[in-house]
DNA sequence: ATCACGACCTGGAGGC
DNA sequence: TGCCTCCAGGTCGTGA
C-alpha cells in the first residue's frame, strides 16, 4: 500500500484535519507485536506522548514523523496494510487496532495494521536521522529531490536490475513496487536492464520520472489497490491513472503493445516490451 | 560486500 | 457453502 504518494496523503490529511495544537493524553495498545514480530515500545510512547501537543506531522521517505513539543517524537511506518486514522473516540476499535493516541479534544489518533508488518516508535527530535530506521534513508525525492548524478553515482558497478535498485530506500527514500513499475515505463527503461549500465541519459530520466510519477500521485490523494485510506478514511484516486502497474495484457498508453508482468525478486513488475528499450 | 530469496502476517479473490 | 491456492503497497535476516 504505502509508498511515498501515500504517506504524503496522510501527512497532509493529518493537517488538515488539525491534528496540530491537539494534546495526547493517554497512549493505548493492543500489546501485539509489530514489523519483525517486535513488541510496540508502550511505556516509552507514554513517556514521550503524554501531556504532549501535537507540534506538526513531518515525513521522510515512507517513514512519518509525529513531532510533539518534548525531547522526542512519534516515528510511523505504515507497512504494507497500516492506516493512521483520526476518529472520534467514542468510535469502536477497528480490529487490528494497535496503537491508539488519546487526544484532549475528544479524538484518536489511531494505527490500524492487519498485517503488522508497520512500526511505530519514539525519535529524538532533531536527531531523526540518527534513529535505525532513518539512519541509511537516501534523499527523499519531494523533500530533496534526486540529482541524476546521484543515481548514477549509486548505480555504477551495480549489478542487480534496474527496479529492485530503485526500491532500494537507501537509495531512493519513498519509492516501492507501483510506482517503481510506472517510473521505468515514463523513463522508457527496461526492467531487465542492469543499474550498472545506465547511462547518464537513463539517470536523467529516471530521475525525472521520479519526481513526475510521485508528485502527479500525490495530486491524486495516493494509490488504493485495498487497503490504503487516508486519515479520514477516503481511498486515493491514483489507482484510475496507473498507466502499467496492475495492467498486464492491457495495450501499452503510448504503442498500443500488450503490457506484460514478470516477477523481479518476488515483485511483480509491468512493462512494455516494446517502447522500454533503454 | 552484494544479491536473491524466503519469512514475517492477514485477508481477499478466484478455482474447484 | 467450503476449502484450497495464490496474491498483495514493505522490510529484514539468511546464505550463496
Amino acid at each position: 500500500m504505502p509508498e511515498l504518494p501515500e504517506v504524503e496523503s496522510v501527512r497532509r490529511d493529518l493537517v488538515r484535519r488539525r491534528l496540530r495544537g491537539a494534546t495526547v493524553v493517554r497512549v493505548r495498545g493492543s500489546g501485539k507485536p509489530l514489523r519483525m514480530n517486535k513488541p510496540v515500545p508502550m511505556a516509552a510512547l507514554g513517556r514521550a506522548a503524554r501531556g504532549r501537543r501535537i507540534v506538526d506531522v513531518k515525513r521522510l521517505g515512507k517513514y512519518l514523523m509525529i513531532e510533539l513539543d518534548g525531547p522526542a517524537s512519534v516515528l510511523v511506518h505504515l507497512g504494507m496494510t497500516g492506516n493512521l486514522l483520526v476518529v472520534p473516540r467514542r468510535t469502536p476499535w477497528a480490529p487490528h487496532t494497535h496503537v491508539v493516541f488519546e487526544l484532549d479534544d475528544g479524538r484518536d489518533l489511531r494505527f490500524v495494521d492487519p498485517r503488522r508488518f508497520g512500526m511505530v516508535d519514539t525519535v529524538a527530535r532533531g536527531r531523526e536521522r540518527e534513529h535505525v530506521a532513518l539512519a541509511g534513508l537516501g534523499p527523499d525525492p519531494i523533500a530533496e529531490g534526486i540529482p541524476a548524478s546521484h543515481l548514477w553515482d549509486r548505480a555504477r558497478g551495480k549489478a542487480c536490475k534496474v527496479k529492485p535498485f530503485i526500491l532500494d530506500q537507501r537509495v531512493v527514500a519513498g519509492v516501492g513496487n507501483i510506482y517503481a513499475s510506472e517510473v521505468l515505463w515514463l523513463a522508457r527503461i527496461s526492467p531487465r536492464r542492469k543499474a550498472g549500465r545506465l547511462g547518464a541519459d537513463d539517470a536523467r530520466a529516471v530521475s525525472v520520472a521520479i519526481d513526475h510519477v510521485l508528485r502527479f500521485a500525490i495530486d491524486n490523494g495516493g494509490t488504493t489497490l485495498r487497503d490504503f485510506v487516508d486519515a479520514g478514511g477516503e481511498p486515493g484516486e491514483n489507482g484510475e491513472y496507473l498507466l502499467v502497474y496492475g495492467r498486464d495484457g492491457h495495450p501499452c498508453p503510448r504503442c498500443r503493445t500488450k503490457i506484460r508482468r514478470q516477477v523481479d525478486q518476488g515483485r511483480a513488475t509491468y512493462f512494455c516490451p516494446t517502447c522500454q528499450k533503454r
